[in-house]
DNA sequence: CACACATATTAATAATTGCTAATATGATAC
DNA sequence: GTATCATATTAGCAATTATTAATATGTGTG
């Protein structure tokens, strides 16, 4: 795989990797939702959502179709619903090690966030 | 999923966000290397690779061994191996979408780098 | 012990990111 | 058309991240 290809694929994967974003796929995953439902949900702000929807929509993750005033938001397809499930069952194996990581501030293990 | 448990989550997945971690994980997905290996294999720097490694490593992604001088890294199960290779079919699916997204200045869609 | 090599850590910096508040766009209903 | 509601965009800021150069640690060898 070429160098571009890397940063391209890093960025998609980037998608995925922000607290909120996982919220939001969480809540649109097994059915679509309004931009306000999924503030709601959230409890969030919805500039703040309403940037992370396009960043998910960049990324190729999510789509949205429009009904009326209201835009829905869903996963892009089956196998990006597929892929949060893969992720979700592999992270169960290293949550323990991953939050004790965090915690040890002396061990400066990267993404803090 | 609790809030704190996203935020751990979303910590793990980045450490799959990142174009020289991509890298790194690549070269060591068939074969454990030593830090020199992979900085030869991906023309990096050594104290860079270092903490992308480090990095990697608090995320649970990879595990170290240590002989004699060298260490060596590899992936840290089989399900990490399985997951980056859905990951990878899954990206090759948007991948065009993404890259175009990213040439499109207008519309600054999240993650850049 | 001194030297060479492998790796890790530190510090400084530039770039990116996420958040909030404010404002803008776009759609419907009256 | 104006008011209202839903969503998007903008700008500014605080925090995080990736990178580099320099230095430190640790391991084997003569």
């Amino acid at each position: 795989m070429g160098k571009t290809s890397y940063e391209v694929k890093a960025k998609f994967i980037r998608g995925f990797s922000d607290k909120t974003r996982l919220q939001i796929l969480e809540s649109i995953k097994n059915k679509e939702k309004t931009v306000s439902q999924i503030v709601d949900d959230l409890k969030g702000n919805q500039s703040n959502i309403s940037q992370h929807l396009a960043c998910l929509k960049g990324c190729g993750i999510i789509i949205s179709r429009q009904e009326g005033k209201y835009i829905y938001y869903s996963l892009r397809n089956a196998e990006i619903a597929q892929l949060l499930d893969i992720m979700e069952a592999v992270f169960v194996q290293v949550e323990e090690e991953v939050a004790a990581c965090e915690r040890n501030d002396e061990l400066d293990c990267c993404p803090k966030q």
